[in-house]
DNA sequence: CTATATTTGCAAGCCATTTGCAATTGACCG
DNA sequence: CGGTCAATTGCAAATGGCTTGCAAATATAG
């Protein structure tokens, strides 16, 4: 007799375990307890948030925090500054040709952080950009439709 | 007889003293240099940078800091977050609707950062972020020219 | 099961920023 | 012009978030 809710759950521990085990890295309960907040996240979380999630659970802050950089060091989670003096976290997707980078709609009113799954500019916007660099990321900030509705 | 030059300068303290005092604050000589050294730079300051400057000249990085909140708080000033976990602090253009404020590219690699005059997306791009909410701020990352010719 | 390198928890350290407070200074007024 | 008073400054100490050192705990290979 099996649980259907729970063999999902072992199934995406195992999984996360083979991410960690392939990136070379030891797979300990507070990285596997990191990796599944992240991946149940749907926009970058921030280490803050994690860490108030995980301190209760009996994990260190200083191990959250550890843990962040090593599996940021690994490619198994992007690092982003999103404008508000905070690093945010969010799991790459190794399928992705990108890594799972993809733009960010930060709402300077409440905060909340939108993913994009693509912008583009128009042909005028193009050109300027190309003979500056080579753009790789984008982030957009502003009011969200529900704090400007107010 | 008058010496072009040193005219040019008394004007632009003439002007600056006016701002600072239009905007209800006093116009000390922290401030002034704060100001000055703003508007001769053609891209956004770090307080760092501005303090390296000033503190030698016999001024106190706290007020350095002080300075630069109250000047943001003033609206003479933007505080901008390019990704880097570091205040930038640009004039604002009073006549600007936008006060001033435009999109920036921020290179990853050597960290320089050059103002864009404008940035346009394209339609569908438009479109989704319509949906989100109101874009009042793009910052735009990746390796600039002479960093990726390398 | 054992050996060993990695990881953890705790506490102390670090560093950029912020704050308290007495001394100083700018602006308004007679 | 001084005088007055609130704004501003300089200094030093406090804050706070992250980072590090180190001994104990633990995952993994054999």
């Amino acid at each position: 007799m099996s649980d259907p809710e729970l063999d999902a759950v072992k199934d995406e521990v195992a999984a996360i375990r083979e991410l960690i085990r392939d990136a070379g890295l030891r797979c300990t309960s507070a990285r596997l307890a990191v990796m599944q907040r992240l991946r149940q996240a749907e926009s970058p979380v921030t280490h803050a948030e994690l860490a108030e999630e995980l301190v209760p659970l009996g994990f260190d802050k200083a191990t959250v925090f550890r843990n962040l950089s090593d599996l940021t060091d690994a490619d198994l989670v992007t690092r982003t500054e999103l404008g508000d003096h905070v690093w945010r976290f969010e799991v790459r997707d190794p399928n992705d040709p990108e890594g799972g980078k993809h733009p960010h709609f930060v709402c300077v009113d409440c905060g909340r952080v939108t993913c994009f799954s693509d912008v583009a500019f128009d042909k005028s916007t193009q050109r300027r950009a190309n003979r500056i660099g080579r753009v790789t990321e984008i982030l957009l900030k502003g009011h969200c439709r529900e704090c400007s509705s107010v």
